[in-house]
DNA sequence: TTTTTTTCTTAATAAACTTGTAAGAATTAT
DNA sequence: ATAATTCTTACAAGTTTATTAAGAAAAAAA
């Protein structure tokens, strides 16, 4: 059961879109706005974007361009003007292919199918690159647990590692010393002073200035977040 | 086992290419410019090149052109434009193929495979090549089960041979001690030790300074990889 | 088959590196 | 100003990896 992301701000198109593709056991999220697209995406674990190129607030290239920053998911374009195309091409985001509207059904599912069905074969491919977080100068590979600044490896310690990969798993969002306790520890906190520890660390690696830190923040009295 | 220099500014590009082909067990090395490029094909023994046309510096066809002064190998060009190629394909220096981009990963490899096959069909010097592995100055030739350290031949037991073998068909993948014990004995680890006594091994046949090897490195808490 | 040689595994110790703690300094909120 | 929180540093304790050496197992040679 693959999920599939649409975005379109004309709601009759993404009803319709919808339908389609849940008659083909697609499992549809819908999405009127670039925002809204990066907020589900960034919850659930979607295997393809059917995006629209004009929108408004984040148009479709914006938005693709977000995701790219951290993922290979497959991506196809709708747009009415096939000049919108050119350009969307020629960006070269990333486009795994495009549709122009007015579409038939059929055209678009015999597109998804063949987009999934191509990805799929190359599952590692996708893997690897799912495996792998950039965020500004900081990229992560998990599955060599390698940290790059700036396009330099740096060396971590594994617990270093595992929380960057936590806050970096979820940039911007704050999580409290005794909740990253747990989550890298797998044991409830009793001293809050050894995450700060790795934190000073982990900033000592990966940020310029480890006292006025642009990655790695605090959210006083909260916690800690990276900030994308 | 074939070494395909990927060429080209755009550094999404040279990565995605290196994924696939990767998966395909090609071997890849990466410029960024028509000079890097000239200074890895200089050292490295290139059985395919893939080079954009538009590059800062150096160009595709003039990179093309003083490679063609004294090599033949295979060169598939990419490009955005359409024109471009048209332009290239009448400067009659040697283009083999070309591809527009963005291409599918799909018909990339395709033409990569049967432009290989083309050339490997009127000589045996690259057949024989397939099965070796060279990685710096460590090379490997998997029909005869040979390693040559900086061109000389030296002993390695079958145990020795594996574990090279593994960590050099994957180079930059980290193996985990249990890894390389369950991919080289086939049966699961019970004793991390014969693994690190054997990798020392390898380290005394294949380093300059075993204590500070340039080629098999250790990545704390995770295991070991060779670096390219 | 027996002997010899080579290769593999174990174990014990040493070295290198990581981690947690604690205590004082600095910063931020009240 | 005071209290609370976060930062910084250094060091001791804990882990992991490296190194040896010696005996077991396997392979090759006699």
């Amino acid at each position: 059961m693959y999920n599939i992301l649409v975005v379109d701000d004309e709601k009759e198109i993404t009803d319709a879109i919808e339908i389609y593709l849940r008659n083909q056991n697609y499992h549809v999220f819908k999405a009127y706005d670039g925002e809204e697209a990066l907020e589900i995406f960034a919850k659930e674990e979607i295997h393809l974007i059917l995006i629209d190129i004009m929108m408004p607030k984040l148009d479709g290239t914006k938005t693709t361009m977000k995701i790219r920053e951290n993922s290979a998911v497959p991506i196809i374009f709708l747009s009415a003007k096939s000049e919108d195309m050119d350009k969307v091409l020629g960006l070269n985001i990333g486009a795994d292919d495009y549709i122009t509207k007015p579409f038939n059904p059929l055209e678009l599912l015999a597109r998804v199918n063949s987009t999934l069905r191509r990805y799929t074969s190359y599952s590692n491919t996708i893997k690897e690159k799912e495996n792998m977080i950039k965020i500004g100068g900081i990229e992560l590979n998990d599955t060599n647990k390698e940290v790059l600044v700036d396009g330099e490896a740096i060396k971590t310690t594994p617990i270093e590692y595992k929380i960057l990969f936590l806050l970096m798993r979820n940039p911007n969002r704050v999580f409290s010393i005794e909740e990253i306790y747990e989550k890298v520890w797998q044991e409830p906190a009793y001293n809050p002073d050894t995450v700060t520890v790795h934190i000073r660390r982990i900033r000592e690696k990966i940020e310029i200035n480890p006292k006025e830190p642009k990655y790695l923040k605090v959210v006083w009295g909260i916690g800690y977040k990276f900030e994308q």
